[in-house]
DNA sequence: GAGCTGTTGTTGAACACTCAACCAACTGAG
DNA sequence: CTCAGTTGGTTGAGTGTTCAACAACAGCTC
Protein backbone atom coordinates (compact mmCIF):
# COMPACT_ATOMS: atom_id res chain seq x y z
CA UNK A 1 0.00 0.00 0.00
CA UNK A 2 3.21 2.20 0.42
CA UNK A 3 2.06 3.25 -3.16
CA UNK A 4 3.63 7.13 -4.04
CA UNK A 5 2.03 9.60 -5.25
CA UNK A 6 1.60 8.80 -9.23
CA UNK A 7 3.46 11.27 -11.29
CA UNK A 8 1.32 14.14 -12.88
CA UNK A 9 -0.20 13.67 -16.17
CA UNK A 10 0.41 16.66 -18.59
CA UNK A 11 -1.98 17.49 -21.14
CA UNK A 12 -0.60 16.34 -24.71
CA UNK A 13 0.23 19.43 -27.01
CA UNK A 14 -3.07 19.03 -28.61
CA UNK A 15 -5.23 18.74 -25.12
CA UNK A 16 -3.64 22.27 -23.89
CA UNK A 17 -4.32 24.03 -26.88
CA UNK A 18 -8.37 23.04 -26.68
CA UNK A 19 -7.89 23.70 -22.93
CA UNK A 20 -7.17 27.26 -23.30
CA UNK A 21 -9.23 27.76 -26.49
CA UNK A 22 -12.17 26.69 -23.72
CA UNK A 23 -10.75 28.90 -21.13
CA UNK A 24 -10.43 32.06 -23.24
CA UNK A 25 -13.61 31.12 -25.12
CA UNK A 26 -15.58 31.02 -22.45
CA UNK A 27 -14.07 33.77 -20.60
CA UNK A 28 -14.85 36.21 -23.33
CA UNK A 29 -18.34 34.13 -23.71
CA UNK A 30 -19.34 34.90 -19.63
CA UNK A 31 -18.32 38.31 -20.42
CA UNK A 32 -20.43 39.54 -23.33
CA UNK A 33 -23.92 37.54 -22.47
CA UNK A 34 -23.30 39.06 -19.10
CA UNK A 35 -22.55 42.78 -20.20
CA UNK A 36 -25.43 42.04 -23.05
CA UNK A 37 -27.77 41.67 -20.26
CA UNK A 38 -26.86 44.27 -18.20
CA UNK A 39 -26.84 46.60 -20.86
CA UNK A 40 -30.18 45.72 -22.28
CA UNK A 41 -32.06 44.42 -19.53
CA UNK A 42 -30.14 45.34 -16.48
CA UNK A 43 -29.93 41.85 -15.39
CA UNK A 44 -27.21 39.79 -14.39
CA UNK A 45 -26.84 35.76 -16.07
CA UNK A 46 -27.45 34.38 -12.53
CA UNK A 47 -30.77 36.56 -12.88
CA UNK A 48 -31.54 35.67 -15.91
CA UNK A 49 -31.67 32.21 -15.14
CA UNK A 50 -33.48 32.35 -12.36
CA UNK A 51 -36.06 33.94 -14.13
CA UNK A 52 -35.78 31.14 -16.85
CA UNK A 53 -36.34 28.51 -13.93
CA UNK A 54 -39.48 29.60 -12.42
CA UNK A 55 -40.77 30.68 -15.77
CA UNK A 56 -39.99 27.19 -16.63
CA UNK A 57 -41.98 25.81 -13.41
CA UNK A 58 -45.53 24.53 -13.14
CA UNK A 59 -47.22 27.55 -11.36
CA UNK A 60 -43.95 29.37 -11.89
CA UNK A 61 -42.58 29.10 -8.68
CA UNK A 62 -40.13 26.88 -7.35
CA UNK A 63 -38.71 26.25 -3.54
CA UNK A 64 -34.67 27.76 -3.07
CA UNK A 65 -33.28 24.56 -2.64
CA UNK A 66 -34.67 23.21 -6.22
CA UNK A 67 -33.72 26.77 -7.74
CA UNK A 68 -30.73 26.02 -5.93
CA UNK A 69 -29.93 22.52 -7.57
CA UNK A 70 -31.34 23.16 -11.00
CA UNK A 71 -28.14 25.98 -11.59
CA UNK A 72 -25.77 24.33 -9.55
CA UNK A 73 -25.54 27.44 -7.50
CA UNK A 74 -24.90 27.70 -3.32
CA UNK A 75 -28.39 28.43 -1.75
CA UNK A 76 -26.47 31.33 -0.28
CA UNK A 77 -25.80 32.66 -3.58
CA UNK A 78 -29.69 31.90 -4.55
CA UNK A 79 -30.95 33.83 -1.29
CA UNK A 80 -29.31 36.95 -2.27
CA UNK A 81 -29.75 36.81 -6.32
CA UNK A 82 -33.79 36.59 -4.90
CA UNK A 83 -33.73 38.89 -2.48
CA UNK A 84 -32.12 41.74 -5.13
CA UNK A 85 -34.83 39.93 -7.46
CA UNK A 86 -37.84 40.66 -4.86
CA UNK A 87 -36.53 44.11 -4.08
CA UNK A 88 -37.19 44.76 -7.60
CA UNK A 89 -40.08 43.28 -8.44
CA UNK A 90 -39.24 40.46 -10.60
CA UNK A 91 -40.08 38.00 -8.02
CA UNK A 92 -41.82 37.14 -5.26
CA UNK A 93 -41.23 35.09 -2.00
CA UNK A 94 -44.19 33.23 0.02
CA UNK A 95 -44.23 30.70 2.58
CA UNK A 96 -44.25 26.98 1.80
CA UNK A 97 -47.41 25.06 2.83
CA UNK A 98 -46.29 21.64 3.16
CA UNK A 99 -42.90 22.50 5.04
CA UNK A 100 -42.23 25.30 7.07
CA UNK A 101 -38.81 25.52 6.69
CA UNK A 102 -39.06 25.77 3.00
CA UNK A 103 -39.74 29.54 1.09
CA UNK A 104 -40.92 29.59 -2.10
CA UNK A 105 -39.68 32.05 -5.10
CA UNK A 106 -42.33 33.11 -7.99
CA UNK A 107 -42.02 35.06 -10.67
CA UNK A 108 -44.42 38.01 -11.18
CA UNK A 109 -46.44 39.55 -14.10
CA UNK A 110 -43.37 42.32 -14.04
CA UNK A 111 -40.51 39.51 -13.96
CA UNK A 112 -41.96 36.93 -16.63
CA UNK A 113 -42.44 40.33 -18.99
CA UNK A 114 -38.91 41.51 -18.25
CA UNK A 115 -38.08 37.85 -18.88
CA UNK A 116 -39.77 38.26 -22.52
CA UNK A 117 -38.51 40.80 -23.07
CA UNK A 118 -34.43 39.95 -22.13
CA UNK A 119 -34.98 36.18 -23.89
CA UNK A 120 -34.15 37.62 -27.75
CA UNK A 121 -30.92 39.12 -26.60
CA UNK A 122 -29.81 36.07 -24.94
CA UNK A 123 -30.51 34.03 -27.52
CA UNK A 124 -29.13 36.33 -30.04
CA UNK A 125 -25.92 36.01 -27.97
CA UNK A 126 -25.70 33.11 -26.96
CA UNK A 127 -26.19 31.73 -31.08
CA UNK A 128 -23.89 34.31 -32.45
CA UNK A 129 -21.08 33.94 -29.92
CA UNK A 130 -20.98 30.27 -29.69
CA UNK A 131 -23.47 28.17 -31.29
CA UNK A 132 -23.26 29.38 -34.80
CA UNK A 133 -19.78 30.16 -34.96
CA UNK A 134 -18.41 26.66 -35.68
CA UNK A 135 -19.18 23.37 -36.76
CA UNK A 136 -22.66 21.89 -35.71
CA UNK A 137 -21.55 18.37 -34.79
CA UNK A 138 -18.90 20.38 -33.15
CA UNK A 139 -21.31 22.19 -30.96
CA UNK A 140 -23.19 18.83 -30.12
CA UNK A 141 -20.09 17.16 -29.14
CA UNK A 142 -19.28 19.86 -26.83
CA UNK A 143 -22.49 19.49 -25.12
CA UNK A 144 -21.57 15.53 -24.82
CA UNK A 145 -18.31 16.75 -22.86
CA UNK A 146 -20.34 19.62 -20.38
CA UNK A 147 -22.86 17.06 -19.91
CA UNK A 148 -20.20 14.15 -18.94
CA UNK A 149 -18.55 16.99 -17.20
CA UNK A 150 -21.60 18.19 -15.43
CA UNK A 151 -22.94 14.58 -14.22
CA UNK A 152 -19.35 13.61 -12.98
CA UNK A 153 -19.41 16.77 -10.55
CA UNK A 154 -22.89 16.01 -9.79
CA UNK A 155 -22.79 16.55 -6.14
CA UNK A 156 -25.86 14.21 -5.03
CA UNK A 157 -23.86 11.54 -6.71
CA UNK A 158 -21.29 11.42 -4.30
CA UNK A 159 -20.12 8.02 -6.02
CA UNK A 160 -18.20 9.51 -8.72
CA UNK A 161 -15.24 10.26 -5.65
CA UNK A 162 -14.70 6.76 -4.87
CA UNK A 163 -14.99 5.00 -8.29
CA UNK A 164 -13.61 7.43 -10.64
CA UNK A 165 -10.44 8.35 -8.59
CA UNK A 166 -6.82 9.05 -8.98
CA UNK A 167 -5.19 5.81 -10.41
CA UNK B 1 -34.61 50.22 -44.65
CA UNK B 2 -37.52 50.64 -42.56
CA UNK B 3 -36.25 46.49 -41.92
CA UNK B 4 -38.18 45.51 -38.54
CA UNK B 5 -36.47 43.34 -35.96
CA UNK B 6 -36.31 39.90 -37.38
CA UNK B 7 -37.96 37.32 -35.31
CA UNK B 8 -35.65 35.84 -32.70
CA UNK B 9 -34.39 32.38 -33.79
CA UNK B 10 -35.33 30.12 -30.21
CA UNK B 11 -32.68 27.39 -30.38
CA UNK B 12 -33.55 24.08 -31.38
CA UNK B 13 -34.32 21.01 -28.70
CA UNK B 14 -31.04 19.59 -29.64
CA UNK B 15 -28.88 23.28 -29.52
CA UNK B 16 -30.80 24.34 -25.89
CA UNK B 17 -29.87 20.90 -24.47
CA UNK B 18 -26.08 21.15 -25.31
CA UNK B 19 -26.60 24.82 -24.09
CA UNK B 20 -27.34 24.00 -21.18
CA UNK B 21 -25.13 21.29 -20.58
CA UNK B 22 -22.54 23.62 -21.18
CA UNK B 23 -23.94 26.16 -18.88
CA UNK B 24 -24.12 23.44 -15.74
CA UNK B 25 -20.99 22.06 -16.57
CA UNK B 26 -18.79 24.48 -17.22
CA UNK B 27 -20.55 26.09 -13.63
CA UNK B 28 -19.10 23.52 -11.50
CA UNK B 29 -15.92 22.61 -13.41
CA UNK B 30 -14.93 25.76 -12.52
CA UNK B 31 -16.22 25.65 -9.16
CA UNK B 32 -14.17 22.60 -8.56
CA UNK B 33 -11.15 23.61 -10.00
CA UNK B 34 -11.11 27.42 -8.14
CA UNK B 35 -11.96 24.93 -4.77
CA UNK B 36 -9.61 22.39 -5.19
CA UNK B 37 -6.94 25.29 -6.11
CA UNK B 38 -8.38 27.78 -2.61
CA UNK B 39 -8.14 24.76 -0.50
CA UNK B 40 -4.50 22.81 -1.30
CA UNK B 41 -2.60 25.61 -2.28
CA UNK B 42 -4.72 29.02 -1.23
CA UNK B 43 -4.75 30.25 -5.15
CA UNK B 44 -7.43 31.09 -7.08
CA UNK B 45 -7.65 30.26 -10.72
CA UNK B 46 -7.09 33.72 -11.91
CA UNK B 47 -4.07 34.04 -10.01
CA UNK B 48 -2.97 30.59 -11.08
CA UNK B 49 -3.50 31.66 -14.55
CA UNK B 50 -1.33 34.77 -14.02
CA UNK B 51 1.24 32.54 -12.40
CA UNK B 52 0.99 30.41 -15.51
CA UNK B 53 1.51 33.29 -18.27
CA UNK B 54 4.32 34.70 -16.27
CA UNK B 55 6.38 31.68 -16.12
CA UNK B 56 6.16 31.06 -19.71
CA UNK B 57 7.13 34.43 -20.58
CA UNK B 58 10.78 35.28 -21.42
CA UNK B 59 12.23 36.14 -18.27
CA UNK B 60 9.20 35.18 -16.17
CA UNK B 61 8.26 38.71 -17.13
CA UNK B 62 5.05 40.33 -18.24
CA UNK B 63 3.80 43.69 -18.47
CA UNK B 64 0.48 44.18 -17.48
CA UNK B 65 -1.33 45.00 -20.39
CA UNK B 66 -0.24 41.75 -21.68
CA UNK B 67 -1.13 39.70 -19.13
CA UNK B 68 -4.50 41.41 -19.25
CA UNK B 69 -4.78 40.91 -22.98
CA UNK B 70 -3.57 36.94 -22.85
CA UNK B 71 -6.56 35.72 -20.33
CA UNK B 72 -8.91 38.43 -21.51
CA UNK B 73 -9.54 40.07 -17.66
CA UNK B 74 -10.28 44.18 -17.55
CA UNK B 75 -7.16 45.94 -16.70
CA UNK B 76 -8.14 47.15 -13.42
CA UNK B 77 -8.95 42.94 -12.63
CA UNK B 78 -5.05 42.51 -13.48
CA UNK B 79 -4.00 45.29 -11.28
CA UNK B 80 -6.19 44.10 -8.35
CA UNK B 81 -4.74 40.26 -9.01
CA UNK B 82 -1.22 41.04 -8.88
CA UNK B 83 -1.62 43.59 -6.43
CA UNK B 84 -2.55 40.36 -4.36
CA UNK B 85 0.35 38.10 -5.91
CA UNK B 86 2.58 40.74 -5.33
CA UNK B 87 1.56 41.00 -1.77
CA UNK B 88 1.92 37.42 -1.10
CA UNK B 89 5.46 37.40 -2.49
CA UNK B 90 4.70 35.35 -5.42
CA UNK B 91 5.33 38.45 -8.16
CA UNK B 92 7.11 41.57 -7.94
CA UNK B 93 6.48 44.70 -10.23
CA UNK B 94 8.77 47.11 -11.59
CA UNK B 95 9.67 49.97 -14.02
CA UNK B 96 9.23 49.17 -17.64
CA UNK B 97 13.01 50.49 -19.12
CA UNK B 98 11.16 51.25 -22.75
CA UNK B 99 7.75 53.04 -21.81
CA UNK B 100 7.86 54.97 -18.75
CA UNK B 101 4.13 54.24 -18.58
CA UNK B 102 5.06 50.33 -18.30
CA UNK B 103 4.29 48.19 -15.48
CA UNK B 104 6.19 44.89 -15.57
CA UNK B 105 5.16 41.78 -13.84
CA UNK B 106 7.86 39.56 -12.60
CA UNK B 107 7.39 36.16 -11.02
CA UNK B 108 9.30 35.67 -8.20
CA UNK B 109 11.36 32.42 -7.13
CA UNK B 110 8.82 31.98 -4.19
CA UNK B 111 5.78 32.47 -6.89
CA UNK B 112 8.00 29.66 -9.18
CA UNK B 113 7.62 27.72 -6.33
CA UNK B 114 3.93 27.74 -5.70
CA UNK B 115 2.94 27.54 -9.14
CA UNK B 116 5.28 23.97 -9.39
CA UNK B 117 3.61 22.90 -6.38
CA UNK B 118 -0.03 23.96 -7.55
CA UNK B 119 0.27 22.91 -11.20
CA UNK B 120 -0.20 19.27 -10.66
CA UNK B 121 -3.62 19.85 -8.86
CA UNK B 122 -4.95 21.95 -11.38
CA UNK B 123 -4.05 19.45 -14.55
CA UNK B 124 -5.40 16.66 -12.03
CA UNK B 125 -8.63 18.06 -12.14
CA UNK B 126 -8.50 19.23 -15.57
CA UNK B 127 -8.01 15.87 -16.35
CA UNK B 128 -10.68 14.14 -14.29
CA UNK B 129 -13.30 16.81 -14.69
CA UNK B 130 -13.15 17.50 -18.34
CA UNK B 131 -10.55 16.06 -20.97
CA UNK B 132 -10.45 12.20 -19.54
CA UNK B 133 -14.70 12.44 -18.87
CA UNK B 134 -15.52 11.81 -22.59
CA UNK B 135 -14.88 11.07 -26.02
CA UNK B 136 -11.31 12.50 -26.91
CA UNK B 137 -12.74 13.31 -30.44
CA UNK B 138 -15.50 15.43 -28.70
CA UNK B 139 -13.61 17.14 -26.42
CA UNK B 140 -11.12 18.31 -29.66
CA UNK B 141 -14.22 19.62 -31.14
CA UNK B 142 -15.10 21.31 -27.99
CA UNK B 143 -11.70 23.03 -28.48
CA UNK B 144 -12.68 24.14 -31.57
CA UNK B 145 -15.84 25.71 -30.88
CA UNK B 146 -14.36 27.87 -28.20
CA UNK B 147 -11.67 29.15 -30.21
CA UNK B 148 -13.91 30.44 -32.77
CA UNK B 149 -16.07 31.85 -29.82
CA UNK B 150 -12.61 33.31 -28.70
CA UNK B 151 -12.00 34.66 -31.86
CA UNK B 152 -15.16 35.87 -32.30
CA UNK B 153 -14.74 37.68 -29.46
CA UNK B 154 -11.97 39.21 -29.31
CA UNK B 155 -11.76 42.93 -28.30
CA UNK B 156 -8.96 43.45 -30.99
CA UNK B 157 -10.92 42.40 -34.02
CA UNK B 158 -13.46 44.78 -34.00
CA UNK B 159 -14.40 43.66 -37.52
CA UNK B 160 -16.22 40.79 -36.28
CA UNK B 161 -18.96 43.15 -35.05
CA UNK B 162 -19.73 44.87 -38.16
CA UNK B 163 -19.25 41.68 -40.64
CA UNK B 164 -21.97 39.32 -38.56
CA UNK B 165 -24.15 40.90 -36.85
CA UNK B 166 -27.42 40.45 -37.00
CA UNK B 167 -29.38 40.02 -39.93
C1' DG C 1 -42.36 12.73 22.65
C1' DA C 2 -37.29 13.38 23.65
C1' DG C 3 -33.27 13.43 21.48
C1' DC C 4 -30.37 12.94 17.38
C1' DT C 5 -29.10 14.10 12.75
C1' DG C 6 -29.61 16.23 8.51
C1' DT C 7 -31.87 19.85 5.71
C1' DT C 8 -33.51 24.58 4.62
C1' DG C 9 -32.80 29.21 4.26
C1' DT C 10 -30.74 33.46 6.03
C1' DT C 11 -27.17 36.55 7.70
C1' DG C 12 -23.01 39.39 7.76
C1' DA C 13 -18.31 39.79 7.00
C1' DA C 14 -14.58 38.97 3.88
C1' DC C 15 -13.29 38.73 -0.59
C1' DA C 16 -13.25 39.36 -5.78
C1' DC C 17 -14.70 41.83 -9.81
C1' DT C 18 -16.73 45.78 -12.43
C1' DC C 19 -17.09 50.29 -13.72
C1' DA C 20 -16.08 55.07 -14.23
C1' DA C 21 -12.86 58.44 -13.29
C1' DC C 22 -8.40 59.74 -13.32
C1' DC C 23 -3.34 60.87 -14.29
C1' DA C 24 0.78 60.07 -16.71
C1' DA C 25 3.04 59.04 -20.71
C1' DC C 26 3.19 57.81 -25.65
C1' DT C 27 1.91 58.87 -30.61
C1' DG C 28 1.08 61.25 -34.64
C1' DA C 29 -0.57 65.34 -37.33
C1' DG C 30 0.00 69.91 -38.10
C1' DC D 1 7.12 71.96 -30.76
C1' DT D 2 2.43 71.53 -29.58
C1' DC D 3 -1.78 69.75 -29.16
C1' DA D 4 -5.34 66.17 -29.50
C1' DG D 5 -6.14 61.62 -29.09
C1' DT D 6 -4.82 57.09 -27.46
C1' DT D 7 -2.88 53.78 -24.33
C1' DG D 8 -1.23 52.00 -19.67
C1' DG D 9 -2.10 51.47 -15.10
C1' DT D 10 -4.24 52.61 -10.73
C1' DT D 11 -7.90 53.93 -7.57
C1' DG D 12 -12.13 53.62 -4.87
C1' DA D 13 -16.88 52.91 -4.72
C1' DG D 14 -20.45 49.81 -5.78
C1' DT D 15 -21.88 45.17 -6.63
C1' DG D 16 -21.88 40.18 -6.48
C1' DT D 17 -20.11 35.79 -4.44
C1' DT D 18 -18.22 32.88 -0.90
C1' DC D 19 -17.82 31.15 3.54
C1' DA D 20 -18.87 30.02 8.25
C1' DA D 21 -22.17 30.44 11.61
C1' DC D 22 -26.75 30.13 12.86
C1' DA D 23 -31.88 29.24 13.78
C1' DA D 24 -35.80 26.75 12.50
C1' DC D 25 -37.72 22.72 11.10
C1' DA D 26 -38.10 17.70 9.39
C1' DG D 27 -37.40 12.85 9.92
C1' DC D 28 -35.83 9.10 12.44
C1' DT D 29 -34.91 6.10 16.47
C1' DC D 30 -35.79 4.72 20.77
Amino acid sequence: MARTQAPTQWLTPAQQHAWRSFLLGSTRLFDQLERDLRVEHDLSLAEYEMLVRLSEAPDRRLRMAELASSVSHSRSRVTHTISRLEASGLVARAACPTDRRGVIASLTDEGFARLVDAAPTHVDGVRRYLVDVGDPGDFEAAGRVFAATASRLDPQCASAELGVSRG
